[in-house]
DNA sequence: TCCTCCAACGTCAACGTTGACGTAACCAGC
DNA sequence: GCTGGTTACGTCAACGTTGACGTTGGAGGA
């Protein structure tokens, strides 16, 4: 296509040549910055126009006093996860606005792979950072944070100070679960847990426990597993749990992965109408399942447009104490949520004749 | 967390400063040149390392001679979408072994959008753009194109000579689709597609009329509904389908999002066990509806692996003729595209009796 | 008329880094 | 001793752009 390999791209020297004036002028026209006349800028534009100049943004951020690269990191666990993915769209568009651009990446939850991801950002100068921390160890996110680079971080707070966050009611609304099956007379309520470093799952844990008390409940440590990641570590727990003697009646799965290997546990063994069951985390197609999974529903765009407001005053020097956005989440009723545990129903006397 | 505002970031010269050396020998320590001695190398590693130094990629860019970003632009119509979101997956974990990092972009399938994103990654310099093109309007990219950025499509081909592509064998397995649905025995096959200005939709279009024709089959223009964008117009086109007199007996749908909407049309006039449906693309849970929805599963993956080993082979200088390549769909069969039309089945009079 | 002021330019240096090239010291070999 | 080569540095300028600050010419006022 080009036989003469990379073409060179053209300068604002190549511009001004041929419009026959000063770098600086072409700058200022480039910029639309008063002090050129109207002929001038015609002939600017029209020699820009001719030779296809287009400015040189790394160049300008280096020497601009402001040192914008217009341009912010997104640290995320996995952006093929349907809820990365939706919080980065969501974050890539409030950033459109402001003409910025986004520089993503997957963690992987590993802290390694966060640390060298962060660097990488901070090599490239990126104006702020919006970053899902990895569960446990924010070590180099504080440092980077402590260097003064504007983050802000999303789905998990900060450990440490001085850091704005957005999250969910992750515990308020794991209790709101609760408490809607245990108003349904489900006494056996198990959870299932993506791994414990996770704040989140702390949460969601937590408000776990407060359901329980809140109704009388008490817990059956047998009822609860924890630290499964991905939907294949759910299924074996899930399966586990119905081997018990006094199987649980529902279930609440912490996490979107969770809920779906704990779904394909209760379709193989035939207990999908029989036992209850509420995720956190909504996902495509919920509601074309039979029964329709009941979830929590996150709200994924609030999420990223708060994050994104959140960086985009950081960057502009807003100097003001830092906020921990809460957005809430909502219970979706779709019927999985809303089964009876079995004394209620007609198939009740085989079950309790055990 | 920072009282005397932004922190200037450390240079070379104050580590040059601190470990008493010229910068241009900092400089060789950063990058690993020779030409340090061992006691002056680890006299300004311990100097950047007392400082916090991090190498400014941006300044180095500017004046390196081969002028890399190590940034490649990433441009989708939607990275909510989860095709578009595993592709980006696979296109950055094949990015970071080779140390760059991805900068990413939804187009939303609109042509002003994608040509304003594609000078915002020209102006910040990136080294390649991988770009999935938005239907019909290449001008853009045929222009940067012709400026000598490497760039490569994937999902469409190019209109435009002398740049490489990634696609999915879109129109054989259409094509595989068809046969599959005839060789049950139907004969109304339905299609439903997405705007008829992108590639994929036509190619799709022409694998479905060569899988009627392969099967001799009539084509039936009122079973053809195109230009659907979203499940909603796919689920009123649908629903126009089953209003007719005589109503396809088996769907194939072109597109993840039609899929969804005529699902949800099946769904609500409970025809999901009678009317066959196969769709274009793979989706989660695709498995756990019922019945199991039978798609053809496009290997994303494959097709952001590939993608980006060749943006990075032109990237470093490779010269060769443009690669198209082609990476197979699958048909995963779980049971929708297995129904057999009415007339073999018991309910087959009812429906006849019309 | 002269001075002031402002608009419309231009000149210069610098942002942080590296390529090209210079130089001093040292060693081997004759 | 001198040459030639190598190693370990340093100096300088430049990448493309813009901030700080000149310079010029003409309009306007006293």
């Amino acid at each position: 296509m080009d036989p003469r390999g990379a073409r060179r791209e053209p300068t604002m020297r190549d511009v001004a040549a041929l419009a026959q004036v000063s770098t600086k002028t072409v700058s200022r026209v480039i910029n639309d910055l008063p002090g050129a006349g109207a002929e001038v800028v015609e002939r600017v534009r029209a020699a820009a126009r001719t030779l296809g100049y287009r400015p040189n943004l790394t160049a300008s951020s280096l020497r601009r006093s402001d040192r914008r690269s217009a341009t912010i990191g997104v640290l995320f666990e996995d952006l093929s996860n349907p809820f990365d993915a939706a919080l980065l769209r969501a974050v890539e568009d409030r950033a459109r606005q402001n003409g910025v651009l986004v520089l993503a990446g997957s963690s992987e939850d590993d802290p390694g792979l966060q640390r060298e991801l962060l660097t990488s950002l901070a090599t490239r100068r990126v104006d702020g950072m919006v970053v899902m921390a990895v569960g446990g160890h924010q070590d180099a996110l504080q440092q980077e944070r402590e260097r003064g680079t504007p983050m802000v971080l999303v789905d998990r707070p900060p450990t440490f100070g001085g850091t704005d966050s957005v999250t969910t009611t992750n515990r308020d609304s794991s209790r709101e679960a609760v408490l809607h099956l245990a108003g349904r007379g489900h006494r056996r309520i198990a959870f299932l847990g993506d791994r414990q470093t996770l704040w989140t799952s702390q949460e969601r844990y937590t408000g776990y426990l407060e359901g329980l008390a809140h109704t009388g409940l008490t817990l059956h440590e047998e009822l609860v597993r924890t630290d499964l990641h991905g939907p294949d570590a759910a299924a074996t727990a899930a399966a586990a749990l119905f081997d018990l003697d006094e199987p649980p009646t529902a279930m609440f799965t912490a996490q979107n992965l969770v809920t779906v290997g704990a779904m394909r546990v209760l379709r193989a063994r035939d207990l999908h109408h029989r036992v209850a069951l509420i995720g956190f985390d909504d996902f495509p197609l919920a509601d074309m399942l039979e029964p329709g999974v009941t979830v929590l529903r996150q709200d994924v765009p609030a999420l990223g447009r708060r994050a994104a407001e959140l960086i985009f005053a950081r960057i502009a020097g807003d100097q003001s104490p830092p906020t921990h956005a809460v957005v809430p989440a909502t219970l979706v009723q779709r019927g999985s949520g809303e089964l009876t545990p079995p004394h209620d129903r007609p198939d009740a006397l085989a079950h309790r004749a055990r």
